[in-house]
DNA sequence: TTGCAAAACGAACGTTCGTTCGATATAGTA
DNA sequence: TACTATATCGAACGAACGTTCGTTTTGCAA
């Protein structure tokens, strides 16, 4: 529900109904709205990084962790909740001008978000595979954009070619990375 | 106030109050809550066309074009709107779940923006200063993806480097547009 | 100066919202 | 079996929502 109609359109009627309770019945759980509000972008991090974070970071090599966690990334926004796209790239968007407990909880996942692509990035570059003197933390920004450029084209958009444009996209970037061959 | 509360949370009596006027003398010009989000759209993008698009169109050469159209991009979503970032970009995320009229508007107005990046690409193709074979709609999609990641790394993490990124990858994906020299 | 249409108003409508409260049902422990 | 938390419930609250209505004010034309 949050990810169709946002974290402020998300009511605990509607959701009450939803899983067959009372109004009331439900919001005992969590005591007020910004409450649930903050319960479900938790339950979606935790999914995230399940789905998203931890099968990466199972593969060995550094090129092939990066190349994974963006499949991965796609996968989850294409098809992780069913009917609305990232729920994180949702609440980022949608929280961007909001101050509060929920902005700061999301900015800081947006950032440990970035933190991982760099990190991964920067494994390649020990290896040896992207050159030494990368900008990592360019490459992380221009990754991320790369999916929020697929959650538009696919979701708004409806376009189909959505995930291939973000992997072409990918290789470019990691191309462009790449230690360049002596001409 | 749409571009910090979303299209939904924009109130009618919130606005009258902001405008000094009655909630009911508000209402009367545009009828219903959903014209009033239609009306604001409609607003925001003819500022974004004078604003963005106009002036870039005012400049010869394609690649410089290309350049004005993205500065001024990144200019607007900085400051083109006090305190809130892009409204077009915070309603297509916002709509992108919800089927009606307003999606179907904030849609084609986010199709005519790629295909606006798009024509000038091809143009800078034509002027010979980009390679004959590029795939300019997928120029487009990176370029689209680079604003999107200056948004969020702007608004939501608050990072006063975003636009030196946002350039950055411009001139990346440029210089990769770039005929090939021979070696 | 008079007349008339548009604009603005205040009051109220019915709904939905988040939240509170006291009662009832449930489950596990002594 | 009795006691005690914990869940769940229905009812109600005040506030805000979009919307309607009849009245008053405004501004322009005759």
């Amino acid at each position: 529900m949050a990810s169709v109609q946002g974290l402020e359109g998300l009511s605990i009627g509607q959701l009450a109904t939803r899983v067959g309770m009372s109004k009331s019945g439900l919001f005992g759980h969590f005591g007020s709205k910004h409450a649930l509000q903050l319960a479900v972008l938790e339950e979606i991090v935790a999914r995230f990084i399940d789905e998203v974070i931890r099968p990466a970071l199972a593969v060995r090599s550094g090129e092939e962790r990066l190349r994974t966690l963006i499949e991965n990334w796609l996968k989850w926004d294409a098809h992780g909740v069913p009917s609305g796209g990232c729920p994180l790239t949702a609440a980022a968007n949608e929280l961007d001008a909001q101050p509060g407990p929920l902005r700061d909880y999301i900015a800081n996942q947006q950032r440990d978000w970035l933190d991982c692509i760099q990190r991964i990035v920067g494994k390649v570059v020990k290896e040896g595979r992207f050159r030494a003197d990368l900008d990592i933390e360019q490459v992380a920004f221009e990754i991320h954009g790369i999916g929020l450029a697929h959650h538009l084209t696919a979701w708004l958009l409806g376009d189909n070619k959505a995930r291939e444009r973000a992997l072409t996209a990918l290789e470019r970037v990691i191309d462009n990375a790449r230690a360049k061959s002596i001409h």
